[in-house]
DNA sequence: GTTTCCACAATGGTCATACTTATCGCCCGC
DNA sequence: GCGGGCGATAAGTATGACCATTGTGGAAAC
């Protein structure tokens, strides 16, 4: 996921920072600066700024420097800007819009889901349902975690629309932070869980429209959660 | 919109013809390669691949190459690879995908922008609304269009996520595209016009489920007139 | 005192070249 | 037939020079 080189880890040091607000919008970077700062080329430093440039984050001008831009402009959707988002200081508002986002488009993906999932996907998602309510159970919220995240992916692809699929990732990265920041009850809800497997079943049977309603209620629910939780 | 100097030349070039399926995926290209194509020196090309790179359309291994990814890991979200796909073969698939996204956030934009919205906002909505009756009639599509983007922008940023409103500028591309390849009636739809109204109204008075109402069939109807469209 | 304009200096942008490093694939030996 | 090592290959990094652009400050004109 990251990426590699020196280049990469300027970036991976870079891009938290401005992330977080520690280098904060609006000031001004310069390549000698970076070059010294990192002890690395030239070279290496212009590539890693033009991958920040690539993700909106900074803007790079002749005779000024390197200077970050307002947070309104950066590449909002880019997994890696969410990523750094999510572990910096604006966790709570990055955790706010993705559930936002999610309330929206899980349903739809629902609802498309029930006509257009492949046979395999359908199994999949009456497996995972039935796999999160066991280690809901038990109480192994790992594995939980894994499933649930699996189940939200597999709705996503089986929707059919490529755009609702790559929001897999970005949707297990919100599920990893709930349980890894303990935002999470001890046993998972007994009636998320249910929904879960309203879900599957909805997909299997083909009924589009209460596969959406019962994703929502799931989104909803977990929105709801969250802003509890963020006070 | 569009990166600057030489690596964004050889980017300006280099994206479109990934995005078509000029350059197909699973394809290698060379930096020497590139060098020469292009008449540029290494630092340019790197440059430029990076920035790919962190679009996820490309991967550089050494002793390799530079691999054209599968389509399904490129950064579907990304402005500029919609912009570049909007553009070229797969425009369909493109527009099919974003007119899904759109019936999924729009109508939620709305509900949320009546309780969100600043007074602003609500004013700038109601004014558009009604340049949008008048130029329709008139047979305006230029000013149309215009008016008719800057009104979705303005609902998706009045919804107070900073998610949905970075779609803005990807509605507008929608909208243009639309405007521009004539896939559009001559005098807008006065049906579409008053849902507009509908919406600017409902937000206005604070009436959240009236404007998702309103907004899912504003898209809903866009999506089905694009699927005519599309055969 | 104010405004206009220009030259200068600062900073990013590009180039050419040399060297380093990882790794794919072939070949040799077992 | 199999496994390990070695060499060729292409990306990765460093360096130093030069180019191009542009903000700023100071001089000159009003």
């Amino acid at each position: 996921m990251d990426f590699q080189g020196l280049p990469g880890r300027l970036l991976a040091d870079l891009g938290p920072s401005i992330a977080a607000g520690e280098i904060p919008v609006g000031s001004i970077l310069r390549i000698e600066g970076l070059e010294e700062r990192y002890g690395v080329s030239r070279t290496v430093v212009r590539e890693a700024v033009r991958m920040l440039e690539s993700m909106r984050m900074v803007a790079s001008r002749r005779r000024v420097g390197i200077t970050v831009r307002p947070k309104a402009e950066w590449d909002v959707f880019n997994p890696t800007v969410i990523a750094w988002r999510l572990a910096g200081a604006d966790r709570g508002a990055q955790l706010r819009s993705l559930g936002s986002l999610r309330v929206a488009v899980e349903p739809a993906a629902a609802g498309l889901a029930a006509t257009q999932a492949t046979d395999d996907q359908r199994r999949a998602l009456s497996a995972l349902a039935m796999e999160m309510t066991m280690t809901g159970r038990a109480g192994d919220l790992a594995a939980f975690l894994r499933h649930d995240a699996d189940f939200h992916a597999t709705v996503l692809q089986a929707s059919g629309n490529e755009m609702f699929a790559h929001l897999g990732d970005t949707v297990e990265a919100v599920l990893r932070g709930r349980t890894e920041h303990h935002l999470m009850p001890h046993h998972p809800e007994e009636y998320a869980v249910q929904l879960h497997r309203e879900v599957a079943e909805a997909v299997c049977s083909g009924d589009g429209e209460r596969a959406e309603r019962a994703m929502r209620a799931i989104v909803a629910g977990a929105l709801e959660e969250l802003e509890a939780i963020l006070e």
